[in-house]
DNA sequence: GACGTATTAGAATCTTTATTCTAGAATACA
DNA sequence: TGTATTCTAGAATAAAGATTCTAATACGTC
C-alpha cells in the first residue's frame, strides 16, 4: 500500500467550508486551508489538483446535501414540505447554508472542470428540474413555461428568499418564515396542492 | 487649472459596472477597468486610491439609484408598488440589477473603506431602515420585531427572489413574476395594506 | 511665453497566492 | 530486510494583479 494518510479530502473540504462559510471567498486560500486542517500544503495538493477542484467539490457536496431531502420530499408529492425544506436545512447547516445561499457558483470555482466534476454538476441539475416539472404535471396535468416558473417561484425562490437575509446576518432564521413560506406556498400553487 | 481631463469617475465606474455585470467580480481588475475605458491604469489610480474604493462607489451609486425609487413609493405609502418597484427597476436596469441582487458587497469591496464612503453607505442603510420602520408604524400601530420581518419579507425578500434567478440567467424578468409579488404581498400584508 | 497644476502614460515594483518540486517518512508485502 | 507506494513537509517558483513612481502633456493664468 504505502504510509498511512493522516488527511483526507474531507478534512480538506470541511476547512474550506468553515473558512468560505465564516470569512467568504477570499479567505479560502489553500495556505488557510492546509492551516485550518493542521496540514501542509503538499497535502491539499496531494488530494485536489487545484483550488477550484476543491470548491467545486466543496459546493457539490453541499448541494448534494440539500437537494437529497428536498427531492425526497417532492417525490412525495409533498410540495408544501419540499418548499418549507429549505428553511428547515439552513437551521440544521448553517455553514453550508450560508455558502449555497450566499455566494453563486462561478464566483467561487470560475476555472474549468474536470470531466467527472461537471457530469456531477449536471446530474444534480439534470435532477432538480426533472423533479420539478414532473410535479409541475402532476399538479397541472402540464409544464408549461408559465406553470414552471409559478413552481419554481413557490417551490425554491420564496424559501430562498425567506431564509437569505438572516443567513447573511449569521442569524439562524427566525421561526416566523415557516408561515410566510407556506402561506405563499398556498396563495401561489392553490390550497389544493 | 491644469490640463482637461480626458476620464472623470464616470467613466471608470460605468466600466468596472460592465465587467462586473458581464463577468463577474473577478474580471474587474484595475487593468481590465482600464482597458474597457480606454484608459491608462495612472488616470484610474488618479480618481481612486484603489479598487476597492472604486468598487465601493459602484456598490454605493448602485444602491442608491435603485432605492430612490424605492423610497419615493414606499414614503406615499404606497406598499404593494414598492414592491413592484424592484421588478421594474430590474428590468430597466439589467446590469445594474445583476450587481445589486447576485453579489455581496463585501465579496466585491472587502477592504476598508475611506470615512465619507463609510458614512455614505451607512446614511443609504439608516435612510431604508427607517422608512421600513415607519410604513410599519403606519400599517400596524407599531413595529416589532415580528412586524418588521414580516414587511420586510413582502416589501423586499419576495421581490428579490422572484427576479434573482432570471438575472443570474440574463434574462428580463418576465411578466408574470409581478403577480407572484402582488398575491404573496396581499397575502403576507392583507388586503388593505 | 513662462509657470503652476491637473492629468495622462505606462513601466517598474510589490504582494499575494496558487502551484510545483524535491526530500523524507511510514507502511505493506515479497 | 529490501522495495514499491502513498503521503507528508515545506521551500522554491510562477503568475496575476494592485499599487507606486517618474516623465511627459495640456491648459489656464500671469
Amino acid at each position: 500500500m504505502g504510509r498511512k494518510a493522516r488527511f483526507n479530502k474531507d478534512h480538506f473540504v470541511d476547512a474550506a467550508l468553515k473558512l468560505l462559510a465564516e470569512q467568504g471567498p477570499a479567505a479560502v486560500t489553500m495556505a488557510a486551508v492546509a492551516g485550518e486542517s493542521g496540514a501542509p500544503i503538499g497535502s491539499v495538493y496531494h488530494r485536489f489538483v487545484s483550488r477550484d477542484v476543491l470548491l467545486a467539490e466543496l459546493w457539490l457536496r453541499i448541494v448534494g446535501s440539500f437537494q437529497r431531502g428536498f427531492l425526497e420530499t417532492l417525490k412525495r408529492d409533498d410540495g408544501l414540505n419540499a418548499a418549507l425544506h429549505t428553511v428547515r436545512w439552513v437551521r440544521k447547516h448553517p455553514k453550508e447554508g450560508r455558502v449555497l445561499l450566499l455566494h453563486r457558483r462561478e464566483d467561487l470555482a470560475s476555472g474549468e472542470w474536470p470531466d467527472d466534476v461537471k457530469e456531477r454538476a449536471e446530474g444534480l441539475t439534470r435532477e432538480i428540474n426533472e423533479e420539478i416539472r414532473s410535479f409541475t404535471l402532476r399538479l397541472y396535468g402540464r409544464s408549461t413555461r408559465q406553470h414552471l416558473l409559478r413552481v419554481t417561484f413557490a417551490l425554491i425562490d420564496v424559501p430562498y428568499a425567506s431564509v437569505r437575509r438572516h443567513l447573511e446576518a449569521g442569524n439562524v432564521p427566525p421561526k416566523a418564515i415557516d408561515d410566510f413560506v407556506k402561506d405563499t406556498y398556498f396563495t401561489i400553487l392553490g390550497r389544493e396542492s
